[in-house]
RNA sequence: GGGCAAUUAGCUCAGCUGGUUAGAGCGUUCGGUUCACAUCCGAGAGGCCACUGGUUCGAGUCCAGUAUUGCCCACCA
């Protein structure tokens, strides 16, 4: 910052949101402003929260994902709706446990040693004062949830609709144990679900492990990516079609090493093509050879401990870890001559969603939900539009996965979620109950001796019945009948299968209709060079220093001017002074309107449709147009669209053009009456129709602009969003108004590029086509007089140009400024040339198509008339400005 | 291997149903002590609209293909 600078900008008055934002949003919430009405006669808008997990801190996802809702909720509420939204938080069955158990680890114990409940109370400790911590930074941004509703997944409503869910799907025989090759994270210790799998690349190896025939020198060579899963095999498999191998079929192998005896089977699922055409086959730790196994009747060795650890079936190597163990089976297969060669390889490895630990394809009996069935309303309601997505292009994600669904592993080996509800008799005999079942639930065995399933159920379990569990269900409760079902979901693309779609397929079982009318998914936030933000990368920028630093307004409408509709955000610090600067500047004008007021009662709801000059009616007018973009944006989620056009009208047309334009031409001078009050009007408008995106500033200078202050009741929150009738929708003065516009930017573009000194007034001839708008301009100087700083201005269809004058040429009117003294003869000529060539190249382009015989033929009248229109406006201006270049150059 | 998206100014993006002088913000250059705002005001420079074909009187816009990038899905060891 240079001197200059410095001095100035202690000078200014810029706007400070620290100051009013946390008044504000505690009078939001003591208001209760946030609180939705279950007795209220309005039609209902519903939203309930992605939860975010009690592990989470706020990050700029989170902000842009809830300043969305927040919008959409506050906008609802401006509307008329009885908008409410639901907040809450998941506790994150995975994620929480696995870090409690690192804090426990780090005092030098574990989980098993404090025991189930020690640990669980540890863990719930942790658990909701974190949950407070995230949730209370949703209210720094702004977030209007209606907070006496807030929701916890473990909470004993939402267990009592968990337990009632279980219950029933396991009654409909859509919850059954298998005993199933499932996903197994060693360093979680739990199994997960298909969708909480991520696939990772990487650079890996092909090895070919020579397996010799029993009782001959001849052996077969198995291409594998996990050698130490050969500690499993119990067969080789070979294409029954494989010409090479058909002798082989039946014949019994030793596998090397363990030097155990396996057979030679054959099954079509084995692609001759693909390596040597012979597989090996390990049942228990690869979901393909199991089924192949099953096929052929053959042993599944679990070699692996439930920590990744070699287990005693794996001999000499029982105890290491699963990749110390590859290798030193590695060396020993080299030693003895059975590794024939090692290729490199792309591999693409499952990793755990939490941890990305490599997960290892592990046999174990798990609780599934057959999903088939559920499905099928799911489907059909994304096929109908019950359900839309916004941008629609996602359905078919959706759609792709629903029809391609598989059963879901439910069962998690962990403590912290909610119990499995299912309880064992001795002889294998099953109970449903959430607690202990009564002597009467379980007629013929003593409650006393029965024992409840050790594990707990995948988090998304209870999570797909967030939209009506937060409202009480099972029971039947007024919330559900106000505010079920809700209207619109937000959230990313990630979490479409694992989170949204089940709560579709809930919905349908459970409600009988869809959770939702509307899933608006929005981008992902990326850093400057497009990279994911993450904590592990450390690219992440933490929305409360943001806050801190330019207020939550900022925050909130620089986020959603930069998320593209349907596309990720890329985010860097400086992207958020879009947003203060803006904010600023609405906090500017207001001033200067209320400056203008003078202590006035402002008239903000009405104007005087007898006191308007031209420039009131074209601010009305294109206030009108610009509800009309902002309404027709939301109604397609285009939120960064509407954000946009409000911007530039802001900044753009009310305070460039129109505040300039009625302000009067000397200091000290007042504003005409009734332009004030327009001006008043539209400022009201505006801070309205922003409200959504900016609630803090907007309400300030609401209650500032009514000369309230901050114990009044009157919110913008319950305030009249803006219509229109399109009454002041005026075209033909939308085109006057764009002709002085073009006035002034000739004169100032003239004046800019001859260096004329910015103070120096001239007087002005303009030489127009016709009268009409030589009056136009006429009647309006004393308005735009000081934006370009006109002594005289002379208009008529003969004006003489001045002897020394700089010219340039607009639409139906050439304009001179009489600068004597001042014009460089030289820059004159190359302005005008260039303006020339310019045209030039325009006629150039108008006239090959008006002389093309297919273009007058084809091309509809009013096209080829307008084209026609456009070349003889250029030439009438090329014609002008080689006159004025042959008068600058006899000078 | 399959699918989805993107490709327009140095950067990030608009450009909706084909006819525009292809726009905005940031950045950049020049000028500015205009009494709301230097977090500002005014003016300028900057674009074979990824490529190749096609449809059409006319393509940034529609169609096909290619390339590059990103994301998702998938049991080929």
């Amino acid at each position: 910052m240079n001197k200059q600078n410095q001095k100035q900008s202690e000078k200014t008055s810029a706007y400070s949101p620290a100051e009013v934002e946390n008044r504000l949003y505690e009078r939001w919430v003591e208001m209760g402003s946030f609180t939705g009405d279950v007795d209220s006669d309005k039609k209902s808008y519903t939203i309930v929260i992605p939860p975010p997990n009690v592990t989470d801190i706020l990050h700029l996802g989170h902000a842009l994902n809830n300043t969305i809702q927040d919008i959409l909720v506050r906008r609802h509420k401006m509307q008329g709706y009885e908008a409410v939204w639901i907040p809450g938080a998941d506790h994150a069955g995975i994620a929480t446990q696995v870090i409690v158990e690192k804090q426990v680890a780090k005092e030098g114990t574990t989980r098993r040693e404090m025991g189930r409940e020690k640990f669980l109370e540890r863990t719930s400790e942790w658990a909701y004062s974190n949950k407070d911590k995230i949730l209370n930074q949703l209210k720094k941004i702004g977030c209007s949830c209606d907070w006496d509703r807030t929701r916890f997944t473990l909470d004993e409503g939402l267990s009592k609709a968990v337990f009632t869910v279980f219950k029933h799907l396991y009654q409909k025989g859509w919850i059954f144990k298998g005993h199933r090759i499932v996903n197994w994270c060693p360093s979680c210790q739990t199994s997960l679900s298909d969708d909480e799998i991520e696939h990772v690349e990487s650079d890996s190896f092909l090895w070919y492990i020579k397996y010799k025939l029993k009782g001959s020198d001849e052996f077969l060579t198995v291409a594998t990516t996990r050698p130490e899963t050969m500690l499993g095999d119990t067969a080789l498999a070979v294409s029954p079609k494989d010409t090479r191998y058909k002798k082989y079929i039946g014949k019994t192998i030793i596998l090397p090493v363990l030097e155990r005896e396996i057979p030679i089977v054959a099954d079509s699922y084995v692609d001759p093509e693909f390596g040597t055409g012979v597989v090996k086959v390990t049942p228990a730790h690869d979901p393909n050879d199991f089924e192949i196994g099953r096929r052929h009747d053959l042993e599944e060795i679990n070699i692996l401990n439930i920590n990744g650890s070699l287990n005693e079936n794996a001999g000499k190597f029982k105890g290491l870890d699963r990749y110390e163990g590859r290798k030193q089976l590695l060396e020993e297969l080299t030693k003895k001559g059975h590794l024939e060669k090692t290729e490199k390889y792309q591999l693409s490895a499952g990793t755990c969603y939490r941890c990305h630990t490599v997960i290892e394809p592990y046999l174990s009996d798990q609780w599934f939900v057959k999903m088939n069935e559920l499905a099928q309303p799911a489907i059909d309601a994304v096929k109908t539009g019950k359900v839309r997505f916004h941008p629609d292009y996602w359905s078919k994600t959706y759609l792709h996965w629903m029809e391609n669904i598989r059963d879901w592993c439910i069962s998690r080996q962990l403590w912290w979620g909610h119990r499995i509800p299912i309880w064992y008799a001795e002889d294998g005999t099953v109970f449903v109950s959430d607690d202990r079942p009564t002597a009467d639930e379980c007629p013929g065995y003593d409650p006393e001796s029965l024992v409840q399933d050790d594990d707990v159920l995948d988090t998304w379990f209870s999570s797909w019945l967030w939209p009506f569990s937060t409202m009480g269900w099972p029971d039947k409760t007024p919330e559900l009948e106000m505010f079920f079902p809700t209207k619109v979901l937000v959230t990313a693309p990630e979490i479409i299968f694992l989170w949204v779609a089940r709560m579709v397929m809930s919905s349908y079982e459970f409600m009988g209709k869809a959770p939702f009318s509307d899933v608006y998914i929005h981008g992902m936030v990326r850093d400057a060079n497009g990279i994911k933000m993450s904590k592990s990368l450390g690219n992440g920028i933490d929305p409360l220093e943001i806050i801190n630093k330019y207020g939550s307004d900022a925050l909130r409408i620089s986020l959603v001017l930069a998320t593209p509709d349907g596309q990720d955000p890329w985010i860097s610090k400086n992207t958020f002074e879009i947003g203060r600067n803006f904010i600023n500047k609405l906090h500017q004008v207001s001033k200067f309107v209320m400056l203008r007021l003078d202590g006035r009662q402002a008239v903000i709801d009405s104007v005087d449709k007898n006191d308007l000059v031209i420039f009131d009616r074209w601010i009305l007018s294109r206030l009108e147009r610009t509800i009309e973009s902002v309404d027709k944006a939301f109604s397609e989620f285009r939120l960064s669209t509407a954000a946009k056009t409000l911007y530039n009208f802001v900044w753009n047309d009310y305070c460039s053009w129109y505040i300039e334009l009625i302000k009067p031409d000397t200091p000290g001078e007042s504003i005409r009456e009734g332009s004030l009050n327009v001006a008043t009007y539209v400022l009201w408008k505006i801070i309205s129709l922003l409200h959504p995106f900016v609630p803090f500033v907007t309400e300030h200078i609401s209650l500032k602009l009514q000369g309230l202050d901050e114990t009044s009741k009157t919110t913008l929150t319950s305030g009249n969003w803006p219509t229109t009738d399109g009454h002041f929708k005026d075209d033909g003065l939308e085109q006057d108004l764009n002709q002085i516009q073009t006035v002034v930017i000739a004169v100032r573009s003239v004046r800019s590029e001859l260096n004329v000194p910015p103070g120096r007034k001239s007087d002005l001839y303009i030489r127009v086509n016709d009268e009409e708008f030589g009056d136009l301009l006429q009647d309006h100087i004393e308005y735009f007089r000081s934006l370009i700083r006109v002594e005289n201005l002379y208009t008529g269809i003969d004006i003489k140009k001045p002897q020394l004058a700089a010219s340039t040429v607009i639409s139906g009117a050439e304009i001179f400024v009489p600068l004597e003294g001042l014009i460089d003869i030289d820059v004159e000529r190359k302005r005008l040339e260039k303006e020339l060539s310019n045209l030039s190249i325009q006629l150039n382009k108008v006239s090959n198509k008006l002389s093309n015989a297919d273009f007058l033929a084809n091309a509809p009248a009013d096209v080829v008339e307008k084209e026609n229109s456009k070349k003889s406006d250029y030439q009438q201006r090329i014609e002008k400005l080689n006159a004025n270049l042959e008068q600058i150059l006899g000078w």
